[in-house]
DNA sequence: GGGCTCATGTAAGTGGTTACATGATTAT
DNA sequence: ATAATCATGTAACCACTTACATGAGCCC
């Protein structure tokens, strides 16, 4: 059976413990969301489906409160997970920028639009890059254990970072010419 | 008339010049394609879409050739992406990095298997990287006159490195910290 | 009682890829 | 002659999102 990537993500979240639909899902939000995003339109079918093919297993808690259904990996999706992780490539990659795009196609504006455009791509990293912060300690306490290695977020930190600069550094450049053109 | 990400793709290229459907696809391939991939069966039927709004129009190229039909904008279309181009946020971002994905979940793994992943993440956007600087001579005599700004492909260019260095110096991590481990 | 969070699920739609079919022209 | 490239197109499929439906328990 051929998984997809996204049925890797549960497998993933799984080998760390028992969890629901709704908490792959919450986990994901602040975790995977930033390199491969999945959504319950995808989580609860996947989950059936993995049950069915035997790779986790799941029982309704036990917990008298509200109804819940919670998997765990079986021998077979611990396997399937390690395979996956010890597969070579190709690594599926896949980066899907408007901003990026929308400079690309800059031409027709003036340097001051250009400007504002830079501004707002910067900005909304800036943004990604204050949750990521925000999410920081408690992904430091996490820490080893068969949990995911601090270092994720640090490449997810340091790649807004590495736009905001870009961005800057650009916005410097389109100033500077646009100035030195005035002048000529 | 709702427009795809993908139709301003084609918009942008086609204000660049006249374009059959596949130059446009060619032109994605070694550009765009890093930031915002199209294929021929997006493109061709978007093509049409797009004439029969009125953005663009087509017209049988009078080389007696092939069969061929160029593209080029319209008045409206060149107001459609120029729109566009000046909207605010939110600009559409999206990244799905089966590399950092597969890291993210290596608990499982022992220290030379997380390296062996994170050599392979690196090994691939060192292939990537060389595609990017094979184009940079092209791009550089293209630059200015209504074409695509140098520094996108700086960025993309600067962006593999980015990863790749992130990815030395994980390995760099992971290596130091087993041998220390094994000493105590 | 009312609003929030927990919790599960699905239907409809979107956006995109893959793979193929077809055929003309050019280069070797 | 034949392989590569130019050129157009589409059908089947896949992955994913959005939006909604449903309901229970929890907190004020």
């Amino acid at each position: 059976m051929g998984l997809s990537k996204t049925a890797f993500v549960i497998l993933g979240m799984l080998r760390m413990g028992k969890r629901t639909g709704y908490e792959i899902k919450a986990l994901v939000d602040v975790s995977t969301r930033h390199f491969w995003a999945a959504s319950y339109g995808q989580i609860y079918p996947e989950l059936k489906r993995l049950e069915e093919g035997g790779l986790i297993e799941g029982q309704a808690a036990e917990t008298g409160k509200r109804r819940r259904r919670e998997y765990e990996l079986t021998a077979s999706g611990e396997r399937a997970l390690h395979d996956w992780l010890t597969a070579g490539p190709p690594l599926h990659v896949e980066l899907r920028h408007e901003g990026v795009l929308r400079f690309f196609f800059s031409a027709p504006l003036d340097p001051g639009e250009q400007v504002e455009l830079l501004r707002s791509i910067r900005s909304e990293h800036a943004t990604v890059r204050g949750e990521l912060e925000a999410i920081r300690p408690a992904a430091e306490t996490l820490e080893g254990e068969g949990n995911p290695p601090l270092s994720v977020l640090e490449w997810g930190i340091a790649y807004q970072d590495f736009v905001i600069n870009w961005c800057s550094e650009t916005e410097r450049r389109i100033i500077e010419q646009t100035a030195s053109g005035q002048r000529s």
